[in-house]
DNA sequence: TTTATTAACTTGTATAGACAAGTATGTACA
DNA sequence: TGTACATACTTGTCTATACAAGTTAATAAA
């Protein structure tokens, strides 16, 4: 049984994705909804409190609360695997596999699959190399739920994404990008001097399902760049 | 006055500003707060599921709250000014501009706006600062023929990027993003270490009489970062 | 008619309590 | 020794109420 404000929620969520309500409608007041579902006040605020969180709802003291205008970003950034990029190029593509088993995730890489702590998942660990230069190490945790047979492909000849994508369509993706020093482990792995600088793609890609897999992609900062171009 | 819950947010945000409580670190329990802070449960609780919201603490049932590893992220997908993005997050906006002058383009700079070699073109040089910390250190050339007026704009109170689209539309813009190591000028005006990691952004805008402006934005790798969520 | 006031709504803040549920640490028992 | 249980602590959900503060519309006064 879910709580009760994530079923109002819930209702309410209805409502607008069934075309009931369209951005600019106004929801019912904090007390309408209160008696309505008959709970308190605060129970049906923190509803809305949670939908106006997360951009769907807009609320206005005196004036009441409003569905938004929430349309989605559409996506101008691809996720292209490097092996991809690096054919394109005309260079020569090959990896070497470090690491490819199942593990049993510690706290920290629990919470990126949103898994419990102790969860068994699966892990792999690849060089990727452009001209039998390393430009990127790549240590991805999948969802053994949503891919079982992940663990069975041969890295060598399929890329991850190819293959979780044809497993289960990917709906979204999140990004983050960041500049790091470079730990001794990588690299030795990458070939670059120990605290260079590092160019760190952490992505989180999810299907219909849930979570599929998180990657963390580290690059040489000299050899590798990220583009991207925007159409407004 | 502020309200009371605003009040114990700045307590706690306080003292992970000033070091006294690190990452990984235990928040006091939402009893204890409400007894030191002399208010009702509810309240105290209040000002800690907004910094959960916030990314700044981190939240599990019978262990309590604590630090969360919270570098602020920047959109990846959008031109927002990181004024913007400091304000939107609650914090305080400052910025010294270093330079605004009209130059004579160098060969490398000639091409990134396509502009023939030896012509004049706007330059300013900004660091933006995030509680009084540099966060971005803005290099930025304008087409003084699509912005005419851009040397005489107060970019204390007005951003390059609100300037720049308003007096004509952004059509496009390409990024590119590297890890590189700061160079010792650099890194002094971003207080950070000499060679440690700095992401760099390059910016180029385009409006449809071609490029506006280009634009190099360094950031210290351990105080930003930069995310995207892609739907597909 | 125009202006000021009032009333009735909205959301915003805050209280004091209750019970549920997850986590850790002891203590007693096997 | 090791296992089970009780306890104390944490966060999670929810109630019923109160007053503050912003907005709108009806009402009364000029």
């Amino acid at each position: 049984m879910q709580p009760r404000f994530v079923q109002i929620k819930s209702a309410i969520l209805d409502d607008i994705e069934s075309g009931k309500m369209k951005p600019g409608d106004k929801v019912a007041s904090e007390n309408q909804l209160a008696e309505t579902h008959s709970v308190s006040r605060m129970t049906a605020r923190r509803a809305l409190t949670e939908l106006v969180d997360e951009g769907i709802l807009l609320r206005s003291q005196g004036l009441g609360t409003f569905v938004s205008d929430h349309r989605p970003m559409s996506s101008m950034l691809t996720i292209r695997s490097i092996q991809e990029e690096i054919l394109q190029r005309g260079h020569t593509y090959s990896n070497r596999i470090l690491q490819q088993a199942e593990i049993i995730a510690d706290d920290t890489q629990a919470a990126w699959l949103a898994l419990p702590p102790g969860a068994s998942l699966y892990q792999t660990q690849i060089i990727h190399l452009e001209n039998q230069l390393p430009v990127q190490l790549e240590n991805r945790l999948v969802n053994p739920a949503l891919a079982p047979d992940y663990l069975q492909q041969n890295f060598q000849h399929t890329t991850a994404n190819a293959y979780l994508s044809r497993i289960a369509p990917l709906t979204e993706a999140d990004h983050v990008v960041e500049a790091i020093a470079a730990e001794p482990e990588v690299a030795a792995h990458l070939s670059m001097a120990v605290n260079a600088p590092c160019l760190k793609v952490s992505r989180r890609t999810y299907s219909a399902k849930g979570i599929v897999s998180y990657a963390q992609l580290l690059h040489p900062g000299d050899r590798y760049r990220l583009g991207g171009h925007l159409d407004f």
